[in-house]
DNA sequence: GATGAATGAGGATTCATTCAT
DNA sequence: AATGAATGAATCCTCATTCAT
């Protein structure tokens, strides 16, 4: 990881505005990734948004590919972290589906461009950048497969369709926010709107009732 | 290396090189662009890949933009349009969402490569070249829209959630199609084969049949 | 000089129009050339403008040079020839300035493209295409020269004035015709109009008529 | 090689490598442009002239389009205002051909390669490019036009000859520089020295005095 | 920490030319 | 005689990166 001297505190180091540079072209690459991806993004893109001569950038990121890593770090890392503690610490709910979905909602509600990240991600391919996802990924995988066959329609599903299960749930989540740009320029409607956002919540949780409750007593 | 039907019988008898040259052209773009997208695909690569030097792609097309355009086109193209025949010509089952999330897994088995390219386009954004997939995309989600209103268990649904199922459905079959390259690095296992292709087939139609279907009867 | 197998006489050998096909050719090419100069003319814009795809070229002219010779040699040829004969051979008002003059705006009125070629040819610099120009120029300016020399009125000039103005009578004629296009694009008024041919040739010979008349009277 | 100020004294430093860089740029495409035209120079030419890389242009100009606009503006606006001031401030001697033409010559002999530049420009026809020519081209013509109308002999000329008669002495003047390389190339003489230049000048002062000057005699 | 200048590598595209048909 | 396909060389230009200031 690069040098990444996020998280600094002294407030404004003189004439900046708001954040620390380093945190300001973050912002500014997580966006241009998110919208375009990692190679369609250049950093003189970066630069202009942040409002600096590209060249500055390499006094805070070591090269494009250490900051497409800080950004996903900082983007993905804290949401996965969030994400597995609330699995894996068995907070209360975190054994149930519906509440899983939930809380993963409210935490992509906040960071909307992190599904974007992560799809240009996936799609880019399994190249050594995704190693991180990977790391979070597996796991977090891993448990939710054990949820579902822990969950009460379990035996509705073949042991093996389980993970086409998870990977659907995923897709649900991730596409969502993923295609909100496309969708509100194709409807104008805003799927990242608070109502829009409700709506999705809602369904989901409908979904994961109908799909993972044992039909005959759900029913009764 | 994926299907491409290279090597035809005759191996290039020497000066008849040319023949599909357009076509394995075509090909070759179409496995990168759908492995890395637009911008991350060199003319180059593509060159190479057919196996001729890069200004000869310029005999069969005019430009990058419009190898692209002629990929999404030859891919795309017959595949919505399979759909739209098959959903407005009210062929038998067009009205069942459970045989049409079948036909829709039947056409994409056979063109695994084409939800990535679509992914990748819905992903750039909605420049100019998402209008065909823009002209194709509406009139499909409408009539999957229709659909889910008359199928039975319509109204367990907010009218207003609709979309966002169509959506939802949309993502669970395009993406998985999307992931398959990185789950195989992964895990191993390759959603593209016959079984799992099959398995997600009938994990589909469950789905469809969980949430399309009148929940009292079902139940009672 | 190239294979340019000009004046064929096959009166249209099968299914093409009008000229011969080098012929034709030729002409394209002097067009781009007197309008846009060698380098900026390629070989396509001439293939177009014929109606034939740029490699038949090959099969009338060996390459863009020889095309392009070709072209000059066509165009100059016969001028510079028929104003070498007409000067040389002593023919009636062969030593009159004025009448060469007319005799010249003549020439080149049937020729309008032919100055800017000359034009083109002598801004391009002194490669070995202008072999043949200098074979033409030198000769006729040194005749010109001469003419000069004995014409009445030559004692007012200093004797190494008369290249000078040998070069004023030339840049005033070959002007003309060249800055016709931007002449016409700025102020709308045509200078290969007739009239204005006219008009340049009256000037010319007022011009000459006050440089190369015995000056007794000026001076007296 | 030219007067390019290259060679300052610190034989470049070692770091300050770049201080007249741009200059040092235009003077290298101004030979460059001047000697062949827009099309006929590469950047790459203009690149190895300087002494740099050749995306370092890059550093001060936009594009080629943009250098050579540059180079135009930086050479032909300086003459041209000069000029106009001379003309349109009533200056001493302003109102007399001879005069102007004088100081033309003093003008262009300053700046050798400028007349090129125009001579390209005006041959290569009338894009966007020669809007600044064209700007200040026509007031220009436009005083000299008015000129000729008020100078002695003006009754010996048709009013609508008198655009020929300006654009005649534009040509000569023109004309005389452009031809120059040709000219030494051919007869070994250089028209630049300052003793051709002297002995035009004086030719121009004869011509313009014959040509206008009341003629009330000749006439008679 | 910021930046103007420089650059090697590469990227899309054009061009003149060749060759087999 | 014409052409579709192919190509080496070159062209303009971009990009990530470096470095001295």
């Amino acid at each position: 990881m690069p040098a990444a001297p996020a998280r600094t505190f002294k407030p404004t180091p003189a004439g900046r505005r708001g954040a620390a540079t380093a945190e300001r072209i973050l912002d500014a690459a997580e966006g241009l990734f998110a919208e375009r991806g990692y190679s369609a993004t250049t950093l003189r893109d970066v630069a202009t948004r942040v409002g600096i001569q590209n060249p500055s950038l390499y006094n805070h990121f070591e090269s494009k590919e250490a900051l497409y890593a800080a950004v996903l770090e900082r983007d993905i890392g804290p949401v996965l972290e969030a994400l597995s503690e609330f699995l894996l610490d068995g907070s209360e709910g975190s054994g149930d589906p519906a509440q899983v979905a939930e809380r993963v909602m409210e935490l992509l509600a906040r960071r909307p461009r992190l599904p974007r990240l992560v799809a240009h991600e996936t799609l880019s391919g399994g190249d050594q950048l995704t190693r991180m996802l990977r790391e979070w990924m597996v796991p977090v995988f891993a448990r939710a497969h054990r949820m579902v066959e822990i969950s009460p329609g379990a035996e509705r599903w073949n042991p093996d369709q389980i993970p086409h299960l998870v990977l659907a749930m995923y897709h649900i989540v991730i596409g969502y926010f993923t295609i909100a740009p496309l969708y509100e320029a194709l409807t104008g409607d805003d799927l990242l709107a608070e109502q829009a956002l409700e709506r999705q919540t809602r369904l989901l949780r409908e979904i994961v009732g109908a799909l993972f409750t044992s039909t005959e007593k759900s029913a009764g």
